[in-house]
DNA sequence: TTTATTTACGAAATCGTTTTCGTACTTTCA
DNA sequence: TGAAAGTACGAAAACGATTTCGTAAATAAA
């Protein structure tokens, strides 16, 4: 704080950049303006450790190159902005070590929240529950945990998938197929149950559909669905839980030569920009996801700035979108 | 650092975590046991003002909405995790006043580096020598600042661009356009020289080309892009300089009913991972985005680690791949 | 005019580590 | 056996802000 060679103590500086009423007008003009000319910003460290508090927040989730995560971190960071926060960016890449690891981290006091969409190997949640515990606010988007008592904003996964899966049998599929990535994760869970009672309430026997668990390597699902297409009863329908399955499954249809959607009809849960454009067109379910990540970052802040409020009570719905497409048109031209 | 109540000062703590030979090791093994136990992690913001080191490097970029960007950022994000950095990110949107903003803020120390793309507003720059003189390392990505020496790990964008346009003349193209996002951005100078270079070598006249500068929205880009295609010398070729451009190339050549390839060839420097999905598949120029992101991140912990290095040296090229599909071939099936 | 108040500022404690120095106590070596 | 060197720790000074508390001067109230 060296420049402050304006006769004035540093708590005078401090407070006058502060803006505290406890300083004169003219002063704090004084101070600004050589303050603006030195180009001067109080060390981030210094301020953090002694206001116990970093205006920094984590985002924690699986990956960034799926089109859904790239527009919430766009969403987030929108609001961060705004509210003149920082963002600490992690990736799990999926792994339940990494999240352990880069939760044991925040122990440190390195962010005054967190935002997170767990990852699908996740099915523990004491390393969330311990920061949680110490009184650390925490905002779940899209994945959450059940088990944790606080703000998730997620879509209307279940409603969705049935909406999705309605379609597919009224456009003529008998035999569809889910692809899901979890066995745990909340929105495959609910993804599948909406798809399940889409089945059931259309009548269509549980025979007559299969849930294929896919991994997170594009080689592996090829195998798999490829093998899933090459069953006796093929599938005619297939609902991809998540937008990476994407060029996976256009791929093996091209290449077992199966026409979508004349002989298979797919549906994707998926934000791609290029979905209308794909050989042939993609139905999908659309999330809200820069909504949904500005939803997230506002109902953080929202907590971090008034720590009496119930944080839960700051949950949302956003419905995603059905978009029709060729994917599953039943007239295919 | 309460709990310590294990018979020992604060200072011996700190340096039986920090592993220092002064300390003997059955006390550090009581000091790992019981941090360990308590979970325990030193306060951030305390070491990182006493050290005057963060281990907090920003990545600073245009958008993350973008499958370049996001791969880049995977690829920083696995380096940092490596070396236990924390990765803060902050995006521009393009906007010059967004950039110096958050530049700005820097001077507060948050940071040890940076890593940066430049936005396509930014013709000054001065807030990046600002920080740059005070010593702080920054390592260009992908769109580079000429004037500042440092290092710069960038694609061969005048060859692949070269590479393209030729392909494309081959595959029979007489009117190419190409569509750029910028006047002054490094890698749009670079391509549109590739461009150009190509066109004359291969005795295309200057007439028989154009050059559109497009917006950072689309239905501005859709409506120039239609105006472009609906001239009386159409092109029938067409170089797109960004990846966001994808859809909306696509969609004005649909509306049109112009047949891509028959009629318009088609190549995009992209990563779309829809790209061989795409109606029709889509000819990529693909840039080594992760590894490009990775070699940023090497470039810049190699400075931070060490300080006498000649960082300009870690400069590095990466090369684009060519990647030939259906929107540029000659005999459209 | 005297006593309260308010205004505008500075001294010093504080945030939680790290690091420098000092100091007992051992060990080593001539 | 005495000096030199090494070992294992603690006291206290940083790091650079913020905040509490005190106080002199100016203003208001009595």
């Amino acid at each position: 704080m060296l420049a402050h060679e304006l006769q004035l103590s540093i708590a005078t500086i401090s407070k006058a950049l502060r803006d505290s009423h406890e300083i004169s007008a003219v002063t704090k003009q004084r101070v600004f303006k050589l303050a603006e000319k030195l180009n001067y910003v109080p060390n981030t460290y210094a301020s953090s450790l002694r206001r116990r508090k970093s205006k920094t927040i984590a985002v924690v989730l699986p990956e960034v190159s799926d089109s859904f995560f790239s527009l919430a971190i766009n969403g987030i960071e929108t609001v961060a902005q705004e509210k003149g926060y920082h963002v600490l960016i992690y990736l799990t890449h999926e792994k339940f070590a990494r999240e352990a690891s880069i939760f044991n981290d925040f122990q440190s006091g390195r962010v005054d929240g967190i935002l997170m969409s767990v990852a699908s190997e996740t099915n523990e949640t004491f390393h969330i529950k311990e920061l949680f515990g110490r009184n650390i606010p925490i905002v779940f988007f899209d994945r959450v945990c059940n088990d944790i008592p606080t703000a998730k904003i997620v879509t209307d996964d279940f409603d969705s998938a049935y909406k999705a899966t309605t379609h597919m049998i009224k456009a003529g599929c008998k035999n569809i197929a889910a692809l899901s990535i979890s066995n745990n994760l909340s929105i495959s869970n609910n993804r599948i149950e909406g798809y399940k009672k889409a089945l059931s309430d259309e009548g269509i026997k549980p025979g007559r559909s299969s849930i294929l668990l896919c991994s997170n390597e594009a080689e592996g699902n090829y195998a798999l669905i490829t093998k899933l297409m090459q069953k006796s009863v093929r599938p005619d329908g297939i609902l991809g839980m998540v937008e990476k399955l994407t060029p996976t499954i256009y791929q093996v249809c091209n290449d077992l030569q199966l026409k979508i959607p004349a002989q298979v009809k797919v549906v994707v849960f998926s934000n791609l920009s290029t979905a209308a454009i794909l050989n042939p067109s993609l139905t999908t379910i659309t999330q809200p996801a820069f909504e949904m990540g500005k939803a997230a970052a506002t109902a953080l802040f929202k907590a971090l700035e008034k720590s009496n409020i119930d944080i839960e009570k700051e949950s949302l719905i956003i419905p995603s979108n059905l978009i029709i497409r060729d994917s599953t048109s039943s007239h295919p031209s």
